[in-house]
DNA sequence: GCCAACGTTGGC
DNA sequence: GCCAACGTTGGC
């Protein structure tokens, strides 16, 4: 049964576009635990909203799906990269992620007012003020209805 | 630029 | 283990 997920990402360091390019990426960067539990928890097949945070306006701009799994980040060793994590042991590495392929990108984003109009906090938890998760679950009923949404906004 | 809401760090 | 200080995220 896929699932499916949000992953939040800053249009002006990696966007759907750059997806839509590259054709899959592997979701490096995560640094923090309950978004690295979520990855790990990820399954081939499971799909995830691509939301543009620190955008204007922020929303919803596509969709991907999950390609690989439990991979290790490999920016974690990079002392070059920005997510470079010197406390993480080589022989047991703290931060493994997934790899995603672009599906689509909407005919238009979808912003983060037209999500509060639809869903509560506790459907999409990022629309819980202060939230900072960048990996986070959704309910395949909301799911289902927010494909719905992103596909048929007007 | 502001600030709420965290997560992390480090002294004790 | 506690907690104050600090840093980061991200909407507004």
């Amino acid at each position: 049964m896929a699932a499916y997920w949000l992953i939040k990402s800053e249009p002006n360091v990696y966007s759907i576009a750059d997806l839509q390019r590259d054709r899959t990426t592997i979701w490096d960067g995560v640094r923090n635990y309950q978004a690295r539990n979520f990855l790990r928890a990820m399954a081939v097949g499971d799909r995830a909203f691509f939301y543009h945070s620190n955008a204007k306006p922020p929303g919803i701009a596509g969709l991907a799906q999950i390609c690989r799994t439990g991979l290790t980040d490999p920016s974690q060793f990079d002392p070059t990269s920005p997510y470079f994590d010197p406390k993480s042991p080589p022989n047991q590495p703290r931060w493994q992620t997934v790899e995603i392929e672009f599906l689509e990108q909407f005919g238009q984003l979808i912003p983060i007012d037209r999500l509060k109009q639809t869903f509560s906090a506790d459907d999409l938890l990022i629309l819980r003020t202060g939230n900072r998760l960048s990996v986070t679950p959704i309910e395949p009923a909301i799911g289902d209805r927010l494909l719905t949404l992103c596909r048929n906004p007007d």
